[in-house]
RNA sequence: CGGGAUGUGGCUCAGCUUGGUAGAGCACCUGGUUUGGGACCAGGGGGUCGCAGGUUCGAAUCCUGUCAUCCCGACCA
């Protein structure tokens, strides 16, 4: 087993040390995963950046459907008065919608909003579709784009359009959907963590910081590599803000009208950004197996009796094929080996089998990985027991490697100038207590550039005093400067 | 939305100060030699210089506007 010196193999890249924003940029496009489109803020997803987000999909459907959902689909456009009913909503969202004033050549009578979410237009269906709590529970999702007016974009962490999954449910009672919002909160949180190798810390946003319209909002708060947060999803509790507006009333058993109790909860192209920014590095992307486009690439070295390596490595290819590995046989003989590995690495391929002449007469193979860039020797014998059992072993690698990074820079802070003294050094996520009055909040963001990320389940025992006015306090919220 | 920077073949950039027939490297195409960590030689194709105006005999170059991208900040369920 030899593992490969820190060299710098790939010069495009810029180095996250030296320019981490830089960094991000050059892996989305030099892995090509995007392209930017011609309006500002838009982006064209290209097919290896697409794979990923099918892959994301494919897996949270079931997890969705498994969990009593159904799939919808809802129109893109909403009209005006939709939004102006419920007032937090409206004003949460009214300086990043995006108009339609105009149809063909005639002015419209109603202005139409493209969506930025679809609250407004699915309630106003359910209060049809619902009558009797014999309608209850009515858990719907809906694949779709939707378009915000951003000031600041970037590829997959901010952009104007982008793809997402809403849920929206209604039923009869405060608790159900209470426990609804929190059983999609575990969904994400172990979609995140199992498939997308992301550790997070779920909690509870804080009050400036939850969805406009909802009584409360659940999230999973990720770390990158440079100490800043991201949010990864969110899982709100309506209450019955929008069932009363929209009027979802129902006839309980005594036939009674009672308003619905609702839930909403999304994910969206952003976990794209954060997948690359949790696991990636100078050499270029670096995928968890499990939503590799690519899982396995088989590169045959074509030096003499090419017919037989190639069609070894396309036997190799069709017996993992046939174990439902994602594999790809690179055999071009236009590039070189050298120059396909550099590639594979920076497309972030978890693992690459290395196929010569020699291997084949010793019946062994070269397996490179990713995540550690080792590189050994196997027999060809076990070739479909090893691969498998590599690729689990690189996920779980994967997973404990961000999973140490964020117990290493997760700080605690007592006061604002530790906390100031401890982004300077390093960022991280910094827990610390809050005495629950908001303007404390505003303070240490004025002061820090964080923002309180959410109010981990995961509390603290005993009490401490408040980062900001030193009052005594029992709850731990964690900060960050965030995306 | 404020401050700064950039926009020239697919990519990275030079040329602009001082206006005068568009360049390099990489990539691409053809042929040959190569191939175990980004190969080499020879030949070849490709750009209305982001867009729109203006100044000028003449604009990639000067002026105005506009759009997009990047950085910093504000905003951001």
């Amino acid at each position: 087993m030899k593992i490969l010196e820190d060299k710098k193999f790939v010069k495009e890249i810029q180095s996250m040390e030296e320019d981490y924003s830089r960094w991000y940029l050059d892996i989305v496009k030099k892995a090509d995963l995007m392209d930017y489109g011609p309006v500002k803020g838009t982006m064209i997803i290209k097919p290896y950046g697409y794979a990923i987000w099918e892959n994301i999909q494919k897996d949270l459907d079931r997890r969705f459907k498994e969990t009593g959902h159904e799939n919808a689909y809802f129109p893109l456009l909403i009209p005006e008065s939709y939004l102006q009913k419920e007032m937090n909503h409206v004003e949460g969202f009214a300086p990043e919608v995006a108009w339609v004033t105009q149809g063909g050549n005639e002015q419209l009578e109603e202005r139409l909003v493209v969506r930025p979410t679809s609250e407004t237009i699915i309630c106003s269906m359910m209060s049809q579709w619902i009558q009797s709590y014999r309608d209850l529970p009515m858990k719907l999702n809906q694949w779709a784009n939707v378009m915000r007016w951003e000031k600041s974009t970037k590829p997959f962490l901010r952009t104007s359009e982008f793809l997402w999954q809403e849920g929206h449910t209604a039923h009869a009672t405060f608790e159900e959907a209470e426990e609804e919002a929190l059983t999609m909160l575990d969904v994400y949180k172990s979609f995140v963590e199992e498939v997308l190798a992301m550790p997070v810390i779920k909690g509870r946003k804080t009050e400036n910081e939850k969805f406009a319209g909802a009584v409360h909002t659940y999230s999973i708060e990720a770390l990158m590599s440079d100490g800043k947060a991201l949010q990864a999803g969110t899982s709100h509790h309506l209450g019955q803000n929008f069932s009363k507006v929209f009027e979802i009333q129902y006839s309980d058993k005594d036939n009674k009208l009672q308003y619905v109790h609702q839930t909403s909860w999304g994910v969206s192209t952003r976990l794209i950004g954060g997948l690359i920014m949790t696991h990636s590095d100078d050499r270029g992307l670096a995928l968890p197996p499990k939503v590799a486009p690519i899982q396995v690439v088989i590169i045959p070295i074509l030096r003499k009796d090419k017919e037989e390596v190639k069609n070894k490595a396309h036997q190799i290819k069709d017996q993992l094929s046939q174990l439902g590995i994602r594999v790809k046989v690179d055999d071009r003989e236009e590039m070189t080996p050298g120059w396909k590995f550099n590639e594979y690495e920076m497309r972030g391929v978890p693992i690459r089998i290395e196929l010569g002449p020699k291997d084949i007469e010793k019946e062994q193979f070269v397996l490179a990985r990713r995540d550690t860039g080792e590189k050994e020797f196997l027999s060809l014998a076990d070739l479909t027991k090893i691969i498998p059992a590599k690729l689990d072993e690189i996920q779980q690698n994967m997973f404990n490697k961000a999973e140490q990074f964020l117990k290493t820079h997760t700080f605690e802070a007592n006061s604002i100038d530790e906390m100031k003294e401890q982004l300077l050094k390093e960022k991280g996520f910094i827990k610390s207590w809050w005495c629950g009055d908001i303007t404390c909040l505003d303070k240490v963001k004025e002061e820090t550039g964080a923002t309180a990320r959410n109010i981990p389940f995961d509390q603290r025992e005993g009490q401490g005093k408040c980062i900001c006015c030193g009052k005594e306090s029992t709850t731990t919220v964690i900060f960050a400067r965030a995306y």
